[in-house]
DNA sequence: GGGACCTTTGT
DNA sequence: CAAAGGTCC
C-alpha cells in the first residue's frame, strides 16, 4: 500500500513557496489535495469574497492538473472519510493563528485527526517576535519592525518538480459557482494572477511606493492584499527580492504590519470584537442609523467617503489612504462605533483579513496598538484634497460629481452647478463633529476618575 | 528609571 | 508648531 498524506489547503492557495505541500509530498507516495467549504467562513462572506474564492479554487485545480478534490461538509467528517478511504495517514496544513482558524485546527486534531504543521502565512510567525528584555510581545509597530527583521526569515520553498496526487471522484469535485453579481469588478484570483502582479508592481509601482502609495487615484499600491490573504503568493517571495532603499523598505514595512497585527492578534483574541483599550468601550456612541446607511451607501456628501465608499461596494478593496479616510469619518464624524465599520469591511473586501481589519479599524479609532492620537482627526475634504489631487479617483467612483473640476470636486457647495447632477448635501459639519469627538475623547482620558458605577 | 520615541495630521 | 500618554531600552 503506498503511502498518503491529504494537503489540505485554505488560505495557501498556491503550490509555489508552499512549505507544508513539499512535507506532504517529500513524506509521501501519492497526496490527497484538498479543500473543503466551511458554511461558517461561507456565512460570513459577501458574494465578492466568495466569487474570488470559486476562481482561485479553480486556479489551484489547474495547478494540480485537476486533482483538487472540494468537499462540503463538516471537516473532521471529511477528513476522517478520506483519510479511511485512502488509506491516508496524516493531514498536513499552514499553520494558522487567527482565532477562529486555530480553534477550528484544534478542534479538528481533538477529534483524533494527525495534523502536520509546517510554515505559516507568515514571514515570521505570529508569537515570535518578542522583547529581548522580558520576552513579552511588543505593542508598538516601530520597535515590533526592528525586532522582526533581526529574526529574520527563510527563504522561499522550492516549487515541486512533480506532485504525485490522486485524481478525484467526479463526486468529490463540488467547486462552488459563486458568480460575481451584474456590475462588480474585482481582480483576478489565483497563484498566476498574484505572481504577475507582483511583477507588474515591482516594475511600474515599488520604485516610487513612498510616494505612490498615498495617491488614491493612480495605481501606486502592490494590490497584493488578496493574493495574500488566500495565500496565493506568500510574503516570504515578496521579501526575497526587496532591497536597502527608501521605497523598498517602505514595502517591506507594509508587509510587516500584516505581520505586526497577526501578532498583536494572536496575543489578544479578544480584539477581533472588542476594544485593545478598554476605556473606549466607555466612550459614548450614537446608536447606527440614516447617517450609518449614508456611509454605507457613499451618500455623505464628503466626495472623497463617498468615493471610497462606492469603490468597495463595486469592487471588493478600496485604497489603503481611503480606508483611513472613511474610518475616521466613520468613528470621529458619524461617532458610531469601529466594529459596524469593520463588520461592514468584512462583508465587501475580497481581501478581507481579520486581524489587519481589526487592528487598522482600532488604529484609526484611536483604541488599538500604538494607536492615531486622540486628537488626530482626518479632515476628509483636505485628505481628498492632497491624495487625490486632480480628482480623477472621486470622479470615477462618483458620477454625480464628474463635471467637476479638480479646484471644486472636493468642496461641491463651491460651485453653482455641484449639487445639480444630484450630489448628496454633507450629512454633518465636519468642524462641529470634529469637536464633538475630542469633547468625547475627553470624557474617557486616563487621569480622569472612573465613574464608580462602571 | 529617565529620556527618546511613536505610520499614515490639522490649522 | 501643537497635541497625550504609553512603550521601549
Amino acid at each position: 500500500m503506498p503511502k498518503r498524506n491529504i494537503i489540505w489547503f485554505r488560505r495557501d492557495l498556491r503550490i509555489s513557496d508552499h512549505p507544508a505541500l513539499l512535507e506532504a509530498i517529500q513524506t509521501s507516495d501519492e497526496i490527497i489535495a484538498l479543500f473543503i467549504l466551511d458554511s461558517k467562513l461561507i456565512q460570513h462572506s459577501g458574494s465578492k469574497r466568495l466569487a474570488y474564492l470559486a476562481a482561485s479554487l479553480r486556479a489551484l485545480d489547474e495547478s494540480l492538473n485537476n486533482k483538487l478534490h472540494v468537499m462540503v461538509g463538516e471537516q473532521v467528517e471529511v477528513l476522517q472519510e478520506l483519510m479511511l478511504r485512502y488509506g491516508a495517514t496524516s493531514v498536513h496544513i499552514s499553520t494558522e493563528y487567527e482565532p477562529y482558524g486555530a480553534r477550528r485546527d484544534e478542534r479538528v486534531e481533538a477529534a483524533g485527526i494527525p495534523l502536520v504543521r509546517t510554515g505559516s502565512p507568515y514571514a515570521v510567525a505570529p508569537g515570535r517576535v518578542v522583547k529581548a528584555s522580558d520576552a513579552t510581545p511588543y505593542k508598538v509597530y516601530t520597535p515590533f519592525y526592528r525586532a522582526w527583521r533581526v529574526h529574520g526569515w527563510r527563504k522561499p520553498a522550492a516549487k515541486p518538480k512533480t506532485i504525485n496526487a490522486i485524481t478525484p471522484k467526479d463526486t468529490d469535485r463540488n467547486f462552488p459557482d459563486w458568480k460575481l453579481p451584474q456590475g462588480l469588478s474585482i481582480t483576478p484570483a489565483g497563484e498566476k494572477a498574484a505572481l504577475a502582479r507582483w511583477k507588474i508592481f515591482q516594475k511600474n509601482g515599488l520604485n516610487n511606493y513612498n510616494e505612490g502609495r498615498n495617491l488614491a487615484g493612480i495605481d501606486g499600491t502592490s494590490k497584493l492584499s488578496a493574493h495574500l490573504k488566500w495565500g496565493e503568493i506568500h510574503p516570504r517571495t515578496l521579501l526575497a527580492e526587496l532591497g536597502e532603499d527608501k521605497d523598498h523598505d517602505t514595502f517591506r514595512k507594509e508587509i510587516a504590519w500584516r505581520e505586526f497585527y497577526a501578532d498583536v492578534l494572536f496575543n489578544n483574541p479578544h480584539t477581533e470584537k472588542e476594544y485593545y483599550a478598554p476605556r473606549f468601550a466607555q466612550m459614548r456612541y450614537d446608536a447606527p442609523g440614516e447617517k450609518f446607511e449614508a456611509w454605507k451607501s457613499g451618500k455623505t456628501g464628503y466626495p472623497f467617503v463617498d468615493a471610497a465608499m462606492r469603490q468597495i461596494v463595486q469592487e471588493g478593496w478600496m485604497h489603503n489612504r481611503t480606508r483611513m479616510v472613511v474610518a475616521s469619518f466613520l468613528v470621529k464624524d458619524l461617532h458610531l462605533e469601529w466594529q459596524l465599520g469593520a463588520d461592514f469591511f468584512m462583508e465587501h473586501l475580497v481581501d478581507f483579513d481579520v486581524a489587519s481589519n481589526a487592528h487598522g479599524w482600532q488604529w484609526t479609532a484611536g483604541s488599538g496598538t500604538d494607536a492615531s492620537p486622540y486628537y488626530r482627526v482626518f479632515n476628509p475634504i483636505e485628505q481628498g484634497k492632497r491624495f487625490d489631487a486632480d480628482g480623477a479617483y472621486t470622479r470615477k467612483y462618483v458620477p454625480e460629481l464628474a463635471h467637476l473640476s479638480a479646484g471644486t470636486i472636493h468642496e461641491p457647495w463651491l460651485h453653482p452647478d455641484g449639487y445639480t447632477h444630484g450630489y448628496s448635501q454633507p450629512i454633518v459639519d465636519h468642524a462641529t463633529e470634529r469637536l464633538e469627538s475630542l469633547a468625547r475623547l475627553h470624557e474617557i482620558k486616563a487621569d480622569k476618575p472612573q465613574d464608580p458605577r462602571a
